[in-house]
DNA sequence: ATAAGGCCCTGACCGC
DNA sequence: TGCGGTCAGGGCCTTA
């Protein structure tokens, strides 16, 4: 499950892979990871192009090419990037290839084809609707605090509403409640200042060392380079549910909201 | 405006 | 071994 971390690992390793090279030709195998425009449209604009910027904005990457247009790429659950060379054949979950004039070919691979692509020249539509960055100067404690004020819906549901705060997940999410030492099920409108203080700093906390350990790898992810990131061997709460909280002991509790698992010590998180 | 639930998908896992 | 059933989950859509 990519998130912030493992979204900007992923333009980070895809940057030193992709930078200059060009699109001569491509192919998609499931038109309906293409969002933007119809498939056909879609490689006519992309055919001939040349990769040339790389940005992150929540948990889309915008890869920008030489006609002005941005190839976003979401890759939502089990989303992949990959740049093979021609010798490694599309499998039955490679959605779309783009054959590059380097001689490789960049591989969108997607089991269960949650992901989406767009290409579009204004990138607005798109992203409109997402809240501040956590780790930028627009995310502040005051208007978290604001966004949260008056909602009722559990503090965990609006951390992971992208109109409040883009880029984080369900990992982070129950990570960065554990270093605030909050209770995920509390509405997020009754917060005290202190604590969206305290959130807000834990939320900034959990995804700068997320980035610096490369991201969690679960299952069988990894980013483009291949190496796997290690954020996972820092998890203090997710997907421990029963094994002892390392800061008190007592077990660790899982629960769901707003339909996603969610882990948390009941004895620190109040 | 907000909250809650369904939907898209398929691999992994479970019980028989 | 095989099979049916259940689950996970980000973002969007519908409903209340």
């Amino acid at each position: 499950m990519p998130e912030l971390p493992e979204v900007e690992t992923y333009v980070r390793e895809l940057r030193p892979r992709l930078a200059g090279k060009r699109v001569t030709a491509g192919h998609v195998y499931w038109p309906r990871i293409i969002a933007q425009p119809e498939p056909a449209l879609f490689l006519e604009r992309i055919q001939g192009r040349r990769f040339d910027t790389f940005r992150r904005r929540g948990k889309y990457m915008l890869l920008g090419l030489d006609s002005g247009d941005s190839l976003i790429v979401h890759l939502r659950m089990t989303g992949a990037v990959r740049i093979h060379p021609a010798s490694i054949a599309a499998d039955k979950h490679t959605h779309l290839v783009l054959d590059l004039d380097s001689g490789e070919r960049f591989h969108y691979r997607d089991p269960r084809k949650f992901g989406r692509i767009w290409l579009t020249a204004d990138t607005a539509p798109v992203l409109h609707k997402l809240g501040p960055e956590p780790l930028g100067p627009d995310f502040t404690p005051a208007g978290f605090g604001q966004r949260l004020s008056g909602r009722r819906a559990s503090i965990k549901a609006l951390l992971l509403d992208q109109t409040i705060l883009a880029g984080v997940g369900n990992i982070y999410a129950d990570e960065a409640l554990f270093l605030a030492r909050i209770d995920p099920r509390r509405p997020g409108g009754e917060l005290s200042a202190a604590e969206v203080d305290a959130l807000h700093g834990a939320v900034r906390a959990v995804l700068q060392a997320g980035i610096e350990q490369r991201g969690s790898s679960l299952q069988d992810y990894a980013p483009p380079g291949g190496e796997k990131g290690s954020f996972q061997e820092k998890h203090q709460v997710f997907r421990r549910t029963g094994q002892p909280c390392f800061h008190c002991g007592a077990p660790i509790q899982r629960t769901v909201l707003a339909q996603r698992s969610t882990h948390f010590c009941p004895a620190c998180q109040k």
